[in-house]
RNA sequence: CGGGGUGUAGCGCAGUGGCUAGCGCGCCACGUUCGGGACGUGGAGGUCGGUGGUUCGAAUCCACUCACCCCGACCA
């Protein structure tokens, strides 16, 4: 590609909307244009990328038994209630109508059409195991979409889905498809980390995500710097201080004129807040729920979700809180039978608690569970922090936040049984199939590995996925010796399936031309000058290098060959 | 959905009631330059997001509305 022909151009200055590295960079360098919130064009530049990246893909998938297919991203509605995901996805979820009136929707992701799919094809259990991939553009109503390519409405996912009889033959696919992810991400220069994962109210048993550390991420990854553990916080556990159980005193009520949190609470009583129960309201499908939790943990919302198995949670509002006879700021459990209580298991850790007392300013000293109150349910709510401990092997744990890029999951037998693809196994028995699935943000990948490889002056490309592997600079193209040499080079270097950027224009200064090598960030920088052609050479430069080399016009592909590692 | 902000030329911005709406970059023509974002001369380019209103007169004031950005909520 001749740049005096490529339609995009470079902007001097960082657009101001830009906040992250990888968006910034993605607009200067021509990448990338956006057509509404989250939706963008991939121009030619980033269009190449892609396809390289959706073919490092396609060969690991490949390589791990995978077929690739390509559904529909247009889809009746109707499948969708079949499995209750109408539902499920809410407003996220694009919905159309037909001439017909006939109800559609723009697919967010394909397990309802691949199971079908399936259900058609496989009969026995020696049909299985089936792994099945395609590279599909996904429709995603975000509520916020944000940072460029990160989080969008439309983007191109590579999602897979495994087919086994049987649980171990999907621990099978399933670590098959680990490996192949983490091979993705390396090919790709995205050194990402395997947490695990919450599997959603419809997944399975095991989920793991694969995450790109980096400030600005959206995602909030627990890890162990001593074992290999990390999990997402939505997942995560850890180990809270532990605390002693005193002999459990005689309950006290105290005034707390103006106390509404637990700091001001732990404060005005001389006690830590570990000494505290916090209680914390949700509407659950518009039921609201009573958490209690040790005032110095704070409520995982995914955990409490899953607990309480409902679609939507959140805090309650202030009315509904009223509504349930709550004084927000007082409240504890004792006493409450009308609503269903929740209460974590730090609620038995330590004891002699303050609490509410549910009635304005006043609290009780001395709560203890269940001596003064009870719970209709306790499991594990918390949330794990940095400076709890790791549960595998003792350390501190770490948090860091995360871009993901990746996500495989366990699905069990949810879509197989309520779209009704069975196989016979060996006895002659109708049995559910086993699914995983496996999804990768192709167009996230680009953006994950930009915000990961890039300098002040621009991107850094991976060689394996950038655009075109050199950028060819003439410099005095109105030279007429310049023009036929770099021209010649140009041709020489394609010629040798070496894929070259010629910058072949003739008015642009030379600190222009430098600096859209830089922030374009192709591996490989060639000059064509007049001064290098007085020695018959031209200049050779890595993009993160310090120095250029002089390299002979006719030793120039080796060269170039040598510096990419494939000569 | 809550909070904050922005819509004026391809891009970035200025313009608080008064003549033909301006600046920088970019773009076109000619000339001079030519190794890290050159210079001169001359040009092209705008329903001032939209609708309605106030006014002799609106980019500017008022109302409504749309779009986009940031923070949060949300997020298989």
């Amino acid at each position: 590609m001749r740049i005096s022909r490529l339609v995009t151009r470079t902007l001097r200055d960082d657009p101001p909307e830009a906040e992250t590295a990888s968006h910034r960079l993605m607009l200067r360098a021509g990448l990338i244009q956006q057509v509404a919130a989250g939706v963008y064009a991939y121009l030619p530049l980033a269009w190449r990328s892609l396809q390289k990246i959706e073919q490092i893909v396609r060969e690991e998938m490949d390589a791990a038994a995978g077929q690739e297919l390509r559904m529909p991203a247009l889809q009746p509605l109707e499948l969708w209630e079949q499995t209750g995901r109408n539902a499920a996805f809410g407003d996220n979820m694009f919905r159309l109508d037909d001439r017909r009136g006939r109800p559609l929707a723009l697919a967010p992701t394909h397990e309802e059409v691949v199971t079908n799919i399936v259900k058609g094809n496989v009969q026995s259990y020696r049909d299985l195991p089936v792994i099945l991939y395609q590279m599909q553009t996904k429709f995603r109503d975000e509520p916020r979409p944000r940072a460029g390519l990160v989080r969008v409405r439309e983007f191109t996912m590579k999602d897979a889905y495994s087919f086994d009889a049987d649980d171990d033959g999907l621990d099978g696919s399933y670590q098959a498809m680990a490996q192949a992810y983490r091979n993705v991400f390396r090919r790709c220069s995205i050194p990402v980390v395997m947490a695990e994962a919450d599997s959603g109210a419809i997944g399975g048993k095991d989920s793991h995500e694969f995450l790109l550390p980096t400030d600005t991420g959206e995602d909030t990854v627990i890890t162990c710097p001593n074992c290999a553990y990390a999990a997402n916080a939505e997942k995560a556990e850890g180990v809270y201080p532990e605390q002693e159980r005193p002999d459990p005193l005689e309950l006290e009520e105290v005034s707390t004129p103006g106390i509404k949190t637990i700091a001001g609470l732990a404060e005005f009583l001389g006690v830590p807040e570990s000494q505290t129960l916090k209680a914390v309201f949700y509407a659950a499908d518009g039921e609201v729920v009573f958490a209690t939790i040790r005032g110095d943990l704070d409520v995982n919302e995914v955990k409490l979700k899953n607990a309480l198995h409902c679609n939507e949670l959140r805090l309650a509002e202030d009315d509904e809180v009223k509504a349930a006879g709550l004084v927000a700021g007082s409240t504890s459990a004792i006493g409450i039978t009308n609503i269903r209580r929740i209460a974590d298991p730090s609620i038995s850790k330590g004891g002699n608690f303050v609490v509410g007392a549910n009635k304005e300013d006043t609290h009780y000293r001395n709560a203890n569970y269940p001596r003064d109150f009870e719970a209709d349910m306790i499991t594990d709510i918390a949330l794990a922090q940095p400076g709890h401990l790791c549960m595998h092997c003792g350390s501190t744990l770490e948090s860091t936040r995360g871009v993901e890029v990746g996500h495989i999951f366990k699905l069990g037998t949810f879509f197989s049984e309520a779209l009704g693809a069975y196989y016979l196994d060996t006895d002659g028995q109708q049995q559910p199939i086993t699914m995983g699935c496996y999804g990768i943000g192709v167009s996230r990948i680009l953006a994950a590995a930009i915000e990961q490889n890039h300098d002040e002056r621009g991107i850094v490309f991976p060689p394996p996925i950038a655009p075109y592997q050199v950028y060819l600079v003439g410099l005095n193209m109105s030279d007429e010796s310049v023009a036929e040499a770099a021209g010649d080079l140009y041709d020489r270097l394609w010629a040798a399936g070496i894929e070259t950027l010629f910058d072949d224009r003739e008015d642009a200064a030379a600190g222009v031309k430098f600096n859209d090598a830089d922030l374009m960030g192709l591996p490989v920088r060639l000059v064509v000058s007049p001064r290098n052609l007085r020695q018959s050479s031209v200049e050779l430069r890595g993009r993160t290098d310090e120095d250029s080399e002089m390299v002979p016009l006719g030793d120039v592909v080796e060269a170039v060959r040598g510096m990419m590692g494939t000569g």
